[in-house]
DNA sequence: ATGCCATAGTCGTCTTTGATAATT
DNA sequence: AAATTATCTTTGACGACTATGGCA
């Protein structure tokens, strides 16, 4: 065989590859086994196509089953068609397409499938469950009683003010230096004993301690983490983030893992996503403006010389904005122009930059390079300065370090009324009453709020409502709600136990009480409000009202206001019927059928073709009336069934019953039955009944079984 | 930075009541 | 003779949802 034997694929199978192709862009091949039925379906290589590929014809073949099919050239490379050449059965042929990108290439992004999205679920649940577990640790730790003796040190509060608090707050982020790792030491009790010692700790550890000094003057204090847990969603963007704190280093080890090379994207930093992490780096140096600090070892040479090349000063441009944007948009009524989200966000950035520390600029060095991650593994913690630290800080409370606040206590404070408050109380940070504060120092920091948990008497209690203003920005973020209650639930019963006060009212009243979105977007499935232009298909506002405010001239309803329909089968699967003289909420139309004869004579009265749904509301409903068994007699329908949507649509006083060979055991003891519809299943192109077990009088139950 | 729209891809839902031949 | 079982065939349209990119 010469070096470019030529032979033919069907269209068909080309077309498969080539959207295969399409996606991996990269050499795809198909095995075809001499004696499969399969590939010589897709493929059509079979022994009399060999024998073409011996003469180097690229005649048609295939002549029967090919009729009418569309060949196209293909190419086979010369060690694959020597084995190819080989006349034992069950060899096999390789053919190897290489894909060359032609005009029509398409930037076809794959997308999330539903078994990466499960897989993604489920490590963000184990992750929650094992932070939580964390904070169970950390919480028990900060009851230890030799830590709380050895941090009681003269402090000799007896009544808790607002003053004292603050005293205390400064002398814990005066006294202690924040580390980005400590060296385990056993336990989290060590780690704590360590850091006490040392006076220089993780802001975990930190946090702990403060919690651990406010146990020991007899307060009610409680661990509060926003916990840094993998996203809900296969998004890797979320793994791609500049890491702030560098305490996270173990996720870029992972790209050399058997896993992640399973599972693509997955927990992982993809080469071309490490570069990208790297440009936002760079654009947050050079918005500091203080890449003076950096140390010009030869590693960040080449990165210094990119840094000059970037002519455009990120502040500059912003600032250039500011300028311009602000007189446009905000001269007309007020005499304080209000800022807008994006400048709290840029005020907060400028305030990190001043703070910033040595160690970050050096990880983010480290970051650059491949062959550096191993001293970015390696690297010893370098100590915060605390002369950076002072510099940020001044009359206006700000996030000094550069860190997201991920820990802090809340201490609860009786004061003269009888209802008391958890009071916000960050050590790392130096901030008291901070509570308004933290949603908007997280995201600046790519941290955002998700689940904001405090931790005592051995369990724990999400207290996110308190810290978040925009619960519908976080919501997407968060486990469906049923698995996260019923997980937190026994956790709840100690923490209330240990705490003493419920202070759901509190975040209730938040949770209702939220600004109306001033972006349509927010509107879908806002837990709170609801756009009528955002309603789907099923739904409807019944009341139309009342109108909350406007949205961009949209009304903003309730959502309370939005019923969810059904149809008439739909609300029989939940035990529920439509009154009578209840007219449709709602008509909906439905996919039309396609019937292949005779399509075009449909085409002219299409629209009377048109099937629709009839859909209805809760209003207009009532419970389910069938008719009831009498004298051991099934109520059965025109077919001799019992229709079985759910357990709820069982004729009173009879019971179903799925078991093999029912049907004979009930027919020899002469019990009158009728075979259970359950559902309907697609099969052969259309649908057919599915059964399962029996329906009978519920006298006869337990002599059937 | 943000909002808004279009686009494109994936997934879930809705559809909603055999015929025939062979074998037991 | 009656009952049971295997085989046939293997939808497809649309909405919801979600990334992504362009533009203002």
């Amino acid at each position: 065989p010469a070096t470019n034997a030529r032979l033919q694929m069907p269209v068909a199978g080309q077309v498969e590859l080539e959207s295969s192709l399409g996606i991996k862009r990269k050499k795809g091949k198909v095995n075809t086994e001499r004696n499969d039925d399969t590939g010589k379906k897709r493929c059509s290589v079979g022994s009399s196509e060999k024998k073409k590929l011996e003469e180097k014809e690229p005649e048609a073949i295939g002549d029967n089953d090919a009729a009418g099919m569309e060949w196209e050239d293909g190419h086979v490379s010369p060690v694959e068609c020597k084995e190819g050449y080989s006349h034992d059965l069950g060899e096999t042929v390789t053919v190897e397409f290489t894909d060359v990108p032609s005009s029509t290439e398409k930037k076809s992004v794959r997308r999330h499938t539903a078994e990466e999205k499960e897989l993604a679920e489920l490590m963000h649940k184990v992750h929650l469950l094992c932070l939580l577990a964390r904070g169970r640790v950390i919480d028990k730790a900060c009851n230890d009683p030799l830590i709380q003796h050895l941090l009681w040190n003269g402090v000799d509060t007896l009544k808790l003010d607002a003053n004292k608090l603050r005293s205390l707050v400064n002398w814990f982020h005066r006294t202690f230096c924040i580390i980005a790792r400590s060296a385990d030491k056993g336990s989290f009790e060590s780690n704590m004993a360590f850091a006490l010692q040392s006076h220089e700790g993780t802001a975990e550890e930190v946090c702990a301690l403060s919690v651990a000094l406010f146990r020991a003057l007899n307060l009610t204090a409680r661990f509060v983490t926003n916990m840094d847990v993998v996203g809900l969603k296969p998004d890797a963007k979320a793994m791609g983030t500049p890491n702030q704190d560098g305490t996270r280093l173990s996720t870029r080890a992972l790209p050399c893992s058997p896993v992640a090379a399973g599972h693509n994207e997955f927990n992982t930093l993809s080469p071309a996503r490490l570069e990208v992490n790297t440009e936002h780096r760079f654009s947050r140096a050079k918005q500091r403006g203080d890449l003076g600090n950096l140390k010009r070892t030869s590693a960040c040479k080449s990165l210094s010389k990119n840094l000059s090349n970037c002519k455009a000063d990120q502040y500059a441009s912003t600032s250039k904005d500011e300028s311009s944007s602000s007189p446009n948009s905000f001269t007309s009524s007020n005499a304080e122009i209000p800022k807008r989200k994006g400048d709290v966000e840029f005020e907060l950035q400028l305030q990190m930059a001043l703070s910033a520390t040595g160690a970050e600029i050096q990880e983010m060095l480290a970051a650059t390079s491949s062959q550096s991650i191993g001293t970015l593994l390696d690297y010893t913690p370098l100590k915060k300065l605390r002369k950076n630290a002072e510099v940020a800080s001044n009359s206006s409370a700000v996030w000094s370090r550069s860190g997201p606040p991920l820990y802090w206590a809340e201490v609860y404070c009786g004061g003269q009324t009888l209802t008391g408050k958890w009071v916000h109380v960050d050590v790392v940070n130096d901030i008291i009453d901070g509570e308004r504060k933290v949603e908007a120092a997280s995201a600046v920091c790519r941290k955002p709020l998700r689940y904001v948990v405090a931790f005592a008497g051995g369990g724990a209690k999400d207290v996110t409502r308190r810290y978040c203003l925009q619960w519908h920005r976080i919501v997407q973020g968060r486990v469906n709600p049923e698995w996260w209650e019923k997980v937190l639930a026994p956790l709840e019963q100690l923490e209330l136990a240990a705490t003493n006060d419920s202070e759901d009212m509190e975040l209730q009243t938040r949770a209702l009480t939220e600004p109306l979105p001033t972006n349509q977007q927010a509107y879908r499935d806002h837990h709170l409000y609801a756009l009528e232009k955002w309603l789907h298909k099923n739904q409807v506002l019944h009341p139309k009202g009342p109108v909350l405010g406007f949205c961009k001239g949209h009304p903003v309803y309730p959502r309370s206001c939005v019923q969810t329909l059904q149809s008439r089968h739909g609300w029989l699967t939940e035990g529920l019927q439509v009154r009578e003289n209840e007219s449709p909420a709602k008509i909906v139309t439905r996919p039309k059928r396609i019937f292949n004869s005779q399509s075009r004579e449909s085409n002219s009265n299409e629209d009377e073709l048109q099937a629709t749904t009839e859909l209805y509301g809760k209003w207009q409903l009532e419970p389910l009336q069938l008719p009831g068994a009498v004298n051991g007699i099934v109520p059965k329908n025109e077919r001799g069934q019992v229709d079985v949507w759910s357990e709820k649509c069982l004729p009173p006083g009879t019971v179903h019953l799925s078991k093999p060979r029912i049907f004979q055991v009930a027919k020899r003891l002469g019990i009158d039955y009728a075979p259970a519809m359950i559902g309907f299943d697609y099969r052969s192109g259309r649908c057919a009944p599915v059964y399962d077990g029996i329906v009978v009088c519920a006298e006869f139950k337990n002599a059937i079984l």
